[in-house]
DNA sequence: TATGTACTATACCGTATGGTACATAAATAG
DNA sequence: CTATTTATGTACCATACGGTATAGTACATA
């Protein structure tokens, strides 16, 4: 049996939900190696020691934070996923990432902070991997449902399709970054889900 | 007039296209923010005072290798494009991002290393948009050419298609990051292609 | 050979960095 | 109240960083 926490000895004075928030915006803006634990410390209020004390050091830190954004973006995106129809869940997809991405033209946080980081890192690379996977089998999965309630053509190919949208998700990104605004990353996007229903053959209306 | 250089003085000991290949690898492995100028000097052979000399500062040494990279990527890829096929040209787009981004597992230059420094960074932001939005346009152009000489369908939406192809293109950089191997990239290329082929409605064989 | 000039090499500077020692504060347990 | 435990805040450390002063070197011109 797992005893909860006594509590015991002098309680924190922060919330660590919201300190690795702050921690995460200052890792998303300036990247792993362009953020100091001086910059973290201020965002977020408290101190090194406490930062160290409560989730060690500077790469700890980041790996919290890039855990975190993952599981995040899977609530996020697998909600999208679990509207009925097909066209929602497209849309409401490319809605959430636009809003996600386009503020303060950030882009995804893995794909701008993880990516790069990975070359030589074992680890973050293997996240990253396994995270985009995740995402192309969740919209492949999408789609064969899609094609199995009629929606989508029995010809459709759910596995390209679903390519084609995680493609568009990770422009999206990088866009983002590179200045797009919301605006134009939405004509960016509806362009990708007409070529998506050209393709798998929309049968519904 | 601008004279030639008379070349006066001690001449330096290196060549300057060969130093700056050895910065960008540098960089390309580690990111701006997280390459030392130490690592530059070691990986050039020559020492601090002469990249600066040269060069200029740190970040110099990184805006040159990055206008470096976009423009020899700018004669690799438009010569592809030049190819008459669309398919042949496709096909090596796609064979050559995959060759320069799976070397290593390292990507896109600009993606992995200009992307994320682009927060905070305008003119950096700038440089890394005006690269996406010239790949798009040239891709859009050689749509257009194929629908025009009929090896795509008139109804054939060139714009939508080059946005595909691009977002493939990203995609690539950011799998071969994420430790996808040459033989993967080419399989998620192809597919791509695929789809591309479905879409345009191919004419000709 | 003399002289000017640009490149090279070593050594160094001031600062910023990641990380920590230490004294103190705030809570619980007895 | 005392002891114990954990968190906080200040001040600090060793090192690494970007960048440069300076002394010496190799070449061109004259």
């Amino acid at each position: 049996m797992v005893q909860k926490s006594p509590a015991r000895g002098r309680p924190r004075g922060f919330d660590p939900d919201r300190v690795m928030e702050g921690v995460r915006d200052v890792f998303w803006k300036h990247g792993y190696a362009g953020t100091t634990v001086d910059q973290l410390a201020a965002a977020t209020g408290l101190h090194k020691p406490s930062l160290y004390g409560a989730f060690g050091d500077k790469r700890s830190l980041y790996l919290e934070a890039l855990d975190r954004y993952i599981a995040e973006a899977r609530i996020l995106f697998g909600a999208a996923l679990l509207k009925p129809k097909l066209a929602d869940s497209l849309d409401a997809l490319a809605l959430r990432a636009i809003e996600l991405f386009s503020r303060g033209g950030r882009g995804c946080f893995m794909m701008t902070t993880a990516v790069p980081e990975a070359g030589g890192d074992e680890e973050i690379t293997a996240k990253v991997r396994s995270a985009m996977e995740e995402l192309d089998s969740a919209l492949a999965s999408r789609f064969r449902q899609a094609i199995a309630t009629g929606e989508l053509s029995q010809a459709a190919d759910a596995s390209a399709l679903a390519m084609i949208v995680a493609a568009n998700h990770y422009d999206l990104s990088a866009r983002a970054r590179a200045g797009y605004s919301a605006d134009e990353l939405r004509t960016l996007a509806d362009r990708t889900l007409d070529v998506v229903w050209q393709l798998g053959g929309r049968q519904a209306s």
